[in-house]
DNA sequence: CTGAAAGCGCTTACAG
DNA sequence: CTGAAAGCGCTTACAG
């Protein structure tokens, strides 16, 4: 078959790579039976399955996703959104987690399906605009928190499967969260009923976090229920930061305000700032005020006192978040939209255990 | 136009989301228009322009990425590979400079180059299985060192643009690392010269990895033109943890080993550990032995005492990472393939700076 | 400036 | 079990 007079090579790119039509000319087979080797489908003899997998490694073949995507209506990519640290430089990432929930989490969920995880960082402001081109590279994507209204992500949901982590589903969209209600319940209970503090103050996250807001609500429910009294306002709101945390403080001592005897803290972060400022004034934790985090990030093990905090099931979370996402993408019929996973109290030196005989 | 005779539809997938055809088709435009006024080419009018974009809007059409990257010939998308922690469990991530790299360096570059990032972690054992599918996926690799032998690597970078992070480039790859010769060499002087130490000990990262390997290196030969002595062996074998720096300790005191007055930390992590196990049986850190990290990661600064250490411009390298890539990428003839970023030495207090008066 | 058409590299019914 | 062929949804020379 010598290239006739119809041979109007067009060589728009310079070809580079091989395509699947080389390895079926090698392996002396159509390109149907090679698709089917490397795709495990139909039931190719054993031999074809040989010469094939002999013209592949011969020739270090790599099929091409994009053609297979195209082809097949499945990408086999998750996107996974989240939050830019606002004040890049000052600190640690906003967000410890990160890692953890990306890597430990999502991603090897993803990799036990065969997917692969696209990661974006967004903030409030650009995350409309740069959340459709990544739609279109995905098959499904899992949202951070505080990136869209739930407006924009119900409209998102109708392009693609969407799972945000933290605060209630959209419409149409899937959540995965931890029980932040019990992890409260459980430190404030610890602190009013085991150390018999009596005065709480909750040093939030970002105000419209829905964790943060989660975690608020709790305290005060809580708290209400008992001997303590809630100091609140204004001037406790943080940012999950520790830079935050310790603004909150200095900002409050500069003005003479009032500390409570045990400072509840939206993270471990948040706590981190705290201890530092109320260190730098030479207010001692747990002995003055007690200080709880949480997460329970590494550092919270390392700090001086060591926190108290709530430990969230930081890998179950990405697991979960991939797999609900997975099963939908796979059109598994029905899936739980909103899943809340527990979470466990972790006591520490920082709420006052560490001095013995101090506990009820 | 209602369906002729010729409609045999094949239904092969329930059509699911839009396609150009559809926003031709409500622009009244032809489908190439729609490209081009969506890819910015050619130079269409104004009304053109309108019609098309009042159409996108108005369908929310997002277009396939499968289909730009097949036709184009380009994915826009660059795979990340880090190495998996080992013994995932027991400690935080072994790299907490996962976060920074990725997040704020190569993410934030691929950003401004409408790239996307694709990250997977991978171990020594199923690195060279993974990788090839990645290829698929993917218009170029960043690869975290001790992944993959340089002639596994070499053999990768026939497939597409492959940057390491750490270590010289093998064949064909570009590489991206920090002058640790520098840091190393710095630290050393500071040690020996300014606080009169006499006796130092490197103890390593895992003895495969190249950036550990040259610290090693830089420390011996630094050393050996001053006037103190370094102790060596197989027993100051750490692998980047703090648990393995602890592990270190432990056993050669157990042994009856000998502390040296300074001791080298391949990174942070390992210097966390050993503090840590000194602290456990009342050694005083600097005071009876000096302590150093390399890195600068964000707990440096919250140890007691705080961490002399060598800072890595992480997130440039990440940048310069990426930029390598693309440049390669996009067919920029000659790129550098063997960056060598600046360190800094950052003074603390665990080199016994602290004590006033010590310092030279 | 715009449209018709080819082609990107695969997968998958459809026949044989 | 295997092959020929259509089709996935775009981009981009090529004409007009």
């Amino acid at each position: 078959m010598s290239g006739g007079a119809a041979d109007m090579a067009k060589t728009r790119k310079p070809r580079t790579s091989l395509t699947i039509y080389d390895v079926a000319r090698h392996a002396g087979l159509s390109i149907a039976s090679v698709s089917r080797v490397l795709n495990g489908s139909g039931n190719p003899q054993s031999e074809t399955r040989d010469r094939v997998m002999q013209a592949v490694r011969e020739l270090s073949y790599v099929p091409d996703g994009a053609a297979r995507a195209l082809s097949a209506g499945l990408k086999e990519v998750v996107g996974v959104v989240f939050r830019r640290g606002e004040d890049a430089g000052f600190e640690e990432a906003e967000s410890p987690l990160f890692d953890e929930i990306v890597t430990r989490g999502i991603e090897a969920s993803a990799q036990r399906s065969g997917f692969d995880v696209l990661i974006s960082m967004a903030g409030v402001d650009d995350a409309p605009s740069r959340l459709p081109a990544l739609a279109g590279k995905t098959d499904g994507l899992i949202l951070h928190d505080r990136l869209l209204s739930a407006t924009a992500l119900a409209h998102l949901a109708k392009l693609l499967p969407v799972v945000t982590l933290g605060g209630r589903p959209a419409p149409g969209t899937m959540s995965v969260r931890c029980d932040n209600d019990a992890g409260v319940r459980a430190l404030v209970r610890h602190l009013v009923a085991d150390h018999g503090y009596r005065t709480l103050a909750y040093l939030s996250g970002h105000s419209d976090s829905p964790d943060s807001q989660a975690r608020a609500a709790a305290l005060e429910r809580e708290a209400k229920d008992s001997p303590a009294r809630v100091l609140a306002g204004p001037r406790w709101t943080g940012d999950y930061s520790a830079a935050g945390g310790a603004r909150v403080i200095s900002a409050l001592l500069a003005d003479g305000g009032r500390l409570p005897r045990a400072i509840v803290c939206a993270n471990d972060q948040t706590a981190l700032g705290v201890m530092h400022a109320l260190a730098q004034r030479g207010i001692r934790v747990p002995e003055e005020v007690a200080v709880t985090g949480f997460d329970d990030v590494a550092v919270a093990r390392h700090l001086h006192p060591t926190l108290t905090t709530v430990r969230q099931p930081i890998r179950e979370m990405g697991e979960t978040a991939f797999d609900l996402l997975h099963a939908t993408i796979m059109g598994r019929s029905q899936v739980e939209p909103d899943v809340v996973l527990p979470v466990q109290l972790v006591v520490r030196d920082s709420c006052g255990c560490a001095r013995p005989g101090e506990k009820a």
